[in-house]
This record gives structure tokens, sequence and C-alpha cells, in this order.
RNA sequence: GCCGGUGUAGCUCAGUGGUAGAGCAACGGUUUUGUAAACCGUAGGUCGCGGGUUCAAAUCCCAUCACCGGCUCCA
């Protein structure tokens, strides 16, 4: 064995290669480059790795130190704060036993079981005094590899801690770590079995908030443990916190259901049942408006529409094979004269059935078939969400049936609907590949055909992909888009899938060139998604204030006393013939009342109309956002909305 | 489905064992208004539903329904 050397040599992310005595650690290097660096240190990416800041560094690694200022700090700070949470719990709970806790995507949450006591709400409180002391007393947070795991083992057993036990177990050969948690003399006062990092001491976690609390099961499992989890957040400051508190409450007033009660969008009824949608006419209008478009979009691409019957004998999905993977979402048979019929689950087979109506040569493909097909699933009551996870909803469906040859520019043409559609409601999204899973049906080398065609087709629209590397279901690989709303937030919605399933289970073919039967390629694809999710997502991203093509009412016509009512009669009838959707507002309230009212209902246009006007045929035009916009001619003011609502223009915010 | 929470007027909420309240909305009247709340008045509730405890229940207990948060992010 060659003799240790004395010197390393660790290259740093600027390039540059610093020379340390055998055994430093991340903190010696921290120190060698600058005692301010060395201070605001708080781990280390040693390789790419995220690690300790006392982790030692060997010879020719890579090492970046990480101060509070690198997002990726964070998860060193969470990770310890979930240490310390679950301390204080046991400080509180003696009887609590801690099984995991690990951080997620804005906070970190800790499962616990806790014998003979249910947390509530006011314990948050009291967990976040007792962790604040934790914090403040400054213990040091140590890794320690598990000299012996047989004996840690038992030692977890004796000390009724057996989640931990069995996850040491599972990990046994891994060099499992325990992290300490040693107070100022040195003396470990707490351990939880940890991989780590973590940060070096708890007197850096200076901004927490313990947010929620929830059921969870032990390895997500429910024949197992059924847990208390406690959800929290940790910032380097008070600020961070802070901001964070708030983008949450904004959220929260943008939510839909919220939203739905002030301008009367939606409900959901007791007496109907849960997770069924009643459209109000106010986004039953914007409803409307998305699917004129829709159905333009898709004439100007050569689809052609369909309408399939919702209740349909159940041999229908005995040939799908859905009553046999998907029974359980699906609604209870119903008896129709000694003969099971279902609400449908899902469309395709119903468009499957015209396509086999008949026989199709190559000449006749590709064929689209479209639909907004409302279909009916059940879904777990507990998962059910204001619109957009209901148990009746709306799909804009489309079935592609084409040849091989055909696939990848049929996948082209639907990235470019989805371009277009997507950019009209102003949302910017992210395509994910999911390829073949384990479990699969079809052969290898179909898999990677379509596979290769979905990806080229990626390629050629230039739309940045992620690979989920066996993500696609049994029967198909998909490109799965997600949508960034106005706020950042994640939405999942377009979806194409590639059939390997139902040609088989339906035996769809065509006839081909060589006069022969082919097995007909069959893509399932929704932009939209379901209307109902789609709707929903939709009030959310605007908060409510619909675009002008898109707002349900869209103009309101005020005018300011009883003389100018005749006139403002007129305009309206003006403007509703021109299939604007307008309404006028001559209550007996003040202006001012009746503008805060129409401001409050997010009507993008309020027309002012007085004397001044009426000499003029003119109005003055007040703007939701914009404020008075001053008077106009109407016919100019005509030429502008609909010039807005062709373009369909994003709502203007200078205000 | 499971865990925790919530359910009072159309909406937002107060009321924790002793005669159901407020603001806004609604309705009636006065006011005829120039860019985010005029004034006065009236009406509105089996306190989610069902059972129980009690002299007495919105309030305590049980059951049930619905809603809210969570149940994927791996020692």
């Amino acid at each position: 064995m060659a003799a240790e050397k004395e010197q390393i040599s660790v290259k740093l992310p600027d390039g540059s290669v610093k020379t340390l005595p055998a055994g430093s650690t991340g903190a010696d290097l921290a120190n060698a480059i600058s005692p301010s660096l060395a201070k605001a240190a708080v781990g280390t990416v040693i390789n790419g790795k995220l690690s300790d800041l006392y982790a030692k560094i060997s010879d020719g690694d890579e090492v970046r130190i990480l101060t509070t200022k690198d997002p990726l700090s964070l998860e060193l700070l969470r990770h310890s704060s979930a240490h310390v949470m679950a301390q204080a719990v046991q400080r509180l709970y003696p009887q609590a036993k801690i099984a995991m806790g690990p951080t997620t995507e804005d906070g970190f949450y800790y499962d616990f079981e806790i014998p003979n006591y249910k947390l509530v709400p006011e314990d948050l409180e009291k967990i976040e005094e007792e962790m604040k002391k934790i914090c403040q007393s400054g213990q040091k947070l140590v890794r320690y590899v598990i000299p012996d795991v047989d004996k840690q083992i038992s030692e977890f057993k004796e000390q009724g801690e057996k989640f931990k036990a069995e996850l040491l177990e599972e990990h046994r050969n891994a060099r499992p770590t325990l992290y300490l948690m040693q107070d100022k003399e040195g003396k470990t006062i707490w351990n939880d079995l940890c991989k780590g990092p973590h940060l070096p001491s708890t007197d850096l976690i200076k901004a927490f908030k313990l947010r929620k609390l929830s059921g969870a099961y032990w390895r997500a499992d429910e024949e197992k443990e059924q847990l208390q989890r406690v959800y929290a957040t940790s910032f380097w400051t008070q600020k961070d916190l802070d901001d964070y508190l708030y983008r949450i409450a904004e959220a929260e007033k943008r939510d839909h259901r919220r939203l739905s009660k002030q301008l009367d969008l939606f409900s959901l009824h007791e007496e109907t049942g849960p997770g069924l949608v009643f459209w109000h006419p106010n986004l039953a209008a914007v409803r409307g408006v998305i699917e004129d478009f829709w159905r333009d979009e898709h004439r100007k691409r050569n689809y052609q529409f369909v309408y399939t019957p919702h209740v349909v004998s159940e041999e229908l999905f005995a040939i799908s094979g859905h009553l046999e993977n998907y029974g359980e979402n699906m609604f209870a048979p119903m008896d129709i004269d000694g003969q099971n019929y279902r609400v449908k689950p899902m469309n395709c087979p119903g468009h499957i059935m015209i396509y086999k109506s008949k026989p199709h040569s190559y000449r006749d493909l590709p064929i689209r078939l479209a639909e907004l097909g409302t279909v009916y699933r059940y879904e777990r009551s507990g998962t059910l969400h204001g619109m957009l996870r209901v148990r009746a909803f709306t799909q804009d469906d489309t079935h592609i049936f084409c040849t091989p040859e055909q696939l990848e520019g049929e996948i082209l043409g639907v990235l470019d609907l989805t371009k277009v559609l997507m950019s009209a409601f102003g949302y910017t999204y992210k395509a994910y590949l999911s390829t073949r899973p384990e479990k699969y049906i079809g052969t290898i080398e179909q898999w990677d055909k379509v596979t290769n065609d979905l990806k080229s087709a990626l390629e050629k629209v230039g739309l940045a992909y992620d690979i989920e590397e066996g993500g696609g279901t049994f029967y198909a690989p998909k490109i799965d888009i997600k949508l960034f709303d106005a706020i950042g937030r994640e939405w999942q919605c377009p979806t194409i899938q590639v059939d390997m399933n139902l040609p088989e289970r339906f035996d769809i073919t065509y006839i081909g060139e060589d006069g022969n039967r082919h097995r007909t390629v069959m893509i399932h694809r929704a932009i939209l998604g379901s209307l109902e999710r789609f709707c929903g997502g939709l009030i959310e991203h605007y908060a409510g204030a619909f675009p002008l093509w898109l707002a349900p009412t869209q103009l309101m016509i005020i005018p300011i006393a009883e003389r100018h009512h005749e006139k403002a009669h007129e305009l309206e009838k003006k403007l509703r013939e021109l299939t604007f959707r307008v309404k006028m507002d001559d209550r007996s309230e003040t202006i001012n009342y009746r503008i805060r009212e129409a401001q409050q209902d997010q009507i993008p246009y309020m027309l002012v109309i007085g004397d001044k006007e009426m000499s003029s045929d003119s109005v003055a035009v007040r703007h939701r956002r914009q404020g008075d916009l001053g008077i106009m001619p109407i016919d100019q003011f005509i030429d502008r909305i609909k010039d807005e609502v062709a373009k369909r223009t994003p709502d203007k915010t200078s205000k």
C-alpha cells in the first residue's frame, strides 16, 4: 500500500487548485481560502455531491464551499431543521417514535408514531418553541459511522425505535451513519439514523415555521402503521420565510374555489354528490369561447368531430381491457334489461368503434377523430378538489389513426397545435418523454421505433424535454407536457400517448399499398386535458381576471343619470349584436359604487355615458387595470376591442 | 378509503350550556350621481343531517354527510 500523501490538492469551482494537508475538511478549505468564506460556509459539494462542511476531502476532489447564498444550501438547512423538529417532538412527547423526515420541494416533514396522543394545531406552536430552544443552544450535528450495526439495531429496538431499526437493517451494508446532536460539552443528547448531510450546528437555523399536520403511512403503505406527519419549512432569514408565507397567501387568494364564490363561476352540491361540477353562466361563457377556439383550430388541421354515447354495454370495456385494468376507477354497472351497462371512463373505445365501422385503406389515413367527450371516473373521496379533481369531466379527447410512417408527422402536428393553444392562454411549458417501463406489452422493437419517433418530433419542433426513463404506461410511451402558470406553478395538462394495446385488442387495421392488412397506429392526445381542470387552472392563472376574449362579461355600461339610460341601452344593443358579452348597470347607485363593483367583478372595460358622451357619440372608457382611458368615439372603441379579441391579447397590467 | 381540521343568514365571520348576532349582499324608500363603498328602513337562520346527555344544546357526547389540508418526494 502506498504511503499516505501528506498534502492533497483539490480543484475549486473557478478551476484553480488548492493544496491542503491530508485529512482536511471543507471547513479547513474554506479557512484556507478566506476568513469571510469560512464564516459563511455551511456545507460543501464534493465531486458534485452535497456533503457536510466537516466531510474529509480527498486528493483530486472537486470541491465547492456552500454558503447560505447558494439555493442548494436550503437542502442542508431543512434536513437539519427536520432533526431539530424530531428532537423537539420527542422532548415534548417522550413516547413518540420517529420514522422518516426528508426535505421536500419547499420545506420538510417528519413522520411520528405517538402512542395515545394526537397532535392538534395548537401543539405546533409548542413544538416551535421547543425547536427555538434547540436551535439557540447551538447543538453540533456530528456524522458518526455505525461501527456495529447489530448492536445499533438492538439499541434502536430497546428504545422502541422500530422504524429506525427496520431502516438500519435495510441499509446495513451501505456504511450506515447516525447524526449525533451534541451539546456544548460534546455530550450526545439525541441521534437519528440518517445519511445526511447536515449543517454543522443548529444555531444556523433561525427562521422556520410548522405549517400543518396530516396523516401518512409508514412507507406510504396503507397496510402499515398510520403515522402523524408534521409539515414545516425553514429559510436562512426571517425575511425569506416571510416572503414564502406571503407567496402562499397570495396563491391562496387565487384559489379557484374562492374566486368562484366571488365571481359566480361554478358550484358543487352536497345533494348531487361530490366531485360533480355545475357550471354557472359566467364560467360556461368562458368555456364556450375556449371550445369555439378549440374547434376552429382543429378544423384547420383536418380533425373530424364525433359524438359517442355516455352509457354503453360493459362489453365494450371488456374488449378494451378497462374493466380489468381500470375497473376500480369506473362507476358501478347498471342493469339494463339484464345486461350490464357502464358510464364511460374514457372516450377511446367509442372512437375505435367509429373507426372499425368500415374497412380503411392507407389512403384514408390519417383519420383524426375529435370529441369534447364527458367521462366519469370514480376518484377516492379524499382526493377530490374543487374543479381540479372531479368525478365527471369533459376531455378534449382526440384519437389519431395512422400508419407507422405517418406517426412522426402526426406527433409534430399535435405539438404544433399544443403551441398554438397554450400560447393563447399565456402558458409556457416543458415536455417530458416517458419511455418503456419494466412491465410492458408489445415488442422492444416497436417501443424503440415509437419512442424514437416521439423523440425526433420533439427535437424537430425544438421543444426542450426531459426523459423519464421507464415512466410510460404498460401500453404506451408518452409525451407529457407541464404548463407553468402566471405564478410559476406547474400544471400537468397536455399528453400524447402512442397506444400499443387497443389496436391489438380491437384488431384495427388498414389495407396497405401492398394489398395486405396492417395494424393501425393509434395516438391518444388531449391538449387542454379535462376542461374542468383546465378552466379551474385558468381561473388561478389569471387570478379571476380573464383577458377580454375570455371574460364572461367583457363590457359594463354605466350611465351616469337617468337621462342617459336610453343612449346606454342603444349602445348595449349595438354591442350585443356585435356578439360582445355586455351588461348595463343602470341601478340608482353612485358612479363610484358601480365602478367599484364592476372592477371587483373583473370586467375588462367599463363604459361610462354622461352628458359629454351623449352629445358626441362617444364613451368614457375605463379599463380594470389601466384605469380611466378617457373619452373615445364609440366606433373607435369597437375597433379596439374587436382587435383585442381577434388577437386574444392578454391583459395589460400597467397599473 | 385513511389521518387531522372545519360546517351558524346568499357571502365573510362572531357567539363555547341559559331568548341566535354583525358587516356586506338582497328587498323598500329617499337620492340622479363623472371613475373603487350615498342615506334611512325592512326582511332573512330547524346553527350540515340524525340520535343522545341535560330542566335547558349552535355550544357536551355518538354516529353520519360534505368541505379543507395531507396521504409521491425515501435512513
